[in-house]
DNA sequence: TCAAAAGTGTTAAGTTTACACCCATGA
DNA sequence: TCATGGGTGTAAACTTAACACTTTTGA
C-alpha cells in the first residue's frame, strides 16, 4: 500500500521506552535507578529509558533498553502503559511507554550498570524520581503483584534452584506481607512444577536447606498456580 | 527548560488511539464498530480511531475520538496498551494505544454513528476487524473481564436503573458463565451500595421487577465488590 | 388458568487460616 | 551443647456451590 496524504496532516511524536527492573536482594524488591551521568536531568534519579528507533516495535525497543544497561536477553518483561501528558517530559513532549523487568540479581552485566551509573535500590525506599517515574513505577509494581499472584512469574527474580525460605520470602516481598510457613509449603506442595531437587543448599543454614527448582514443561501442562 | 539537541536524534512516530466500546443489549455484550466509509481500509471493519493531537494528552485523545462517534462525555475508559508493531498499519507507521468504554447503549448519539457507519456487533460474532484492531478487542475484553471482578465497573453499561435479573444476565455476558441465582442474589445483598428503589420495571416480565440502583458514595466508602 | 419471569434459604463441599514443636548441623 | 534456620499436620472458621419451589400477573 502507498504512503497516503491523510497520515501527513496529524503531528509526530518522539515514542520513548522506560523500564522498571525489579531485582530480589536479601529479602527485598530493589529496583535498579539510573543516576543519570547524561543530560537531561543530570545528577538526578531515574529509570532506564530510551527512544523506539525507526527499524524496532515498540516492545523490541524495550528489550534494546533494558539490554543496553543490564547486558541481559530473554528477560521476563511487561508493559505498564502509555503515559502521555503534554508536559510530562519539560524538555519535549516524549510519549513514553512503561515496561517492567524481572532479573535475577546475580545475572547482571556489572560493567555495563556500572556505565550507567545505575544502582539497585530498595523499592521500599526510593529516591525521588524525575518526570512522571515514580508513577511508572508504583503502578509497575501494582501490576507485577496482581500478576504474580495467578502466574508464575516471581521465579524470575530466583536463581535457577532456590530454596523454599527464598521463595516464601520473594512473595512476601511482593506482596508486602508475611505468611505462615506451613501453609506456604502446603501451598507449594500443590503445584506439580516446583520440582524438589536432590541438592542442598548449605549458605542460609547449619542443617541445609533443599534445593527446588521450576519446571516450566509441567508448569505449561498443568497451569496450576497459586500462591 | 529550553528544547535539547538529543531529542533531535531520534526518529517521531504517528501516534493514535482505538476504542474498544462496549454495549449491553439484549443479554449479550456488544462492540461498537465502523464500516469504514474512509480511506484507509475503505469498506472494512474496524475500530473507532484517531490521531494524537499536540495540544491533547493520550487520555484525552481516546476522549476526544470516542465523543467524535458517541457524542459522550465522562464515559468510563481505560487504556489497554500499545500495539507498537513496524508493520502494524501497512500505510504508514503508526503506534497506537488501545482504549475500551462502557457505554449505556440507550445514551449514544445516533446521527453521528450513522454518519461514521457504524453499529453494534455481537462480541460473540464479530466481522474481521483491519490491522491488529482484533488483537486489541481480545486483550481489552480480557481486561475488563478480569476488571469487572474486582470494580464495579460493569454498571456503567446499564441504566441508571436496573433489575437484578439484568444485573446477572450482564455478568453472565461478561465472563461467559451463568450463574446460580440464588447464589448471585445472596451476593448483591451483601453489597449496600447496591440499593434497591421503590420502583418497579414491568417492560420484562408480568409479575414486575424491582428496580436497583447503584450508590457511588457508598461504594467508595465500603470498597467492598465481589461478583 | 396458565405461562413466564421474580423472588427466596439451607446444606454439603471445599478452601483458608491459625497454630507449635522437633530436626540437623556447625560453631 | 546450643543457637539457627529447616521441616512437618490438624482442626476450626469461613467461603463457595448446589439445589427447587412459591409468587404475581397479564394475556
Amino acid at each position: 500500500m502507498p504512503k497516503r496524504n491523510f497520515y501527513r496532516e496529524n503531528p509526530r511524536f518522539y515514542v520513548a521506552v522506560d523500564c522498571i527492573i525489579f531485582g530480589f536482594h536479601k529479602g527485598t524488591l530493589n529496583l535498579l535507578l539510573l543516576k543519570r551521568n547524561f543530560e537531561p536531568s543530570k545528577g538526578k534519579w531515574s529509570l532506564m529509558g530510551g527512544f523506539v528507533q525507526k527499524d524496532e516495535s515498540v516492545d523490541n525497543a524495550a528489550k534494546r533498553v533494558l539490554k543496553e544497561l543490564t547486558g541481559l536477553d530473554n528477560v521476563y518483561m511487561e508493559q505498564v502503559g502509555v503515559f502521555g501528558e503534554i508536559e510530562r517530559d519539560p524538555g519535549e513532549r516524549v510519549i513514553s511507554i512503561a515496561y517492567y523487568a524481572l532479573i535475577n540479581v546475580d545475572d547482571y552485566d556489572r560493567e555495563l550498570v556500572d556505565r550507567y551509573n545505575a544502582s539497585w535500590t530498595d523499592i521500599n525506599n526510593l529516591p525521588k524520581l524525575i518526570f512522571d517515574h515514580m508513577e511508572m513505577v508504583d503502578k509497575a509494581r501494582s501490576r507485577m503483584k496482581q500478576k504474580a499472584s495467578y502466574k508464575p512469574i516471581g521465579f524470575n527474580l530466583l536463581p535457577k534452584l532456590f530454596t523454599l525460605t527464598q521463595l516464601q520470602t520473594l512473595y512476601e516481598a511482593i506482596y508486602g506481607e508475611s505468611m505462615d510457613k506451613r501453609n506456604f509449603r502446603k501451598r507449594v506442595a500443590e503445584m506439580e512444577f516446583i520440582e524438589m531437587t536432590d541438592e542442598i543448599d548449605k549458605t542460609g543454614s547449619k542443617r541445609g536447606a533443599r534445593l527446588y527448582r521450576m519446571n516450566n514443561d509441567i508448569y505449561r501442562k498443568t497451569r496450576k498456580f497459586k500462591i
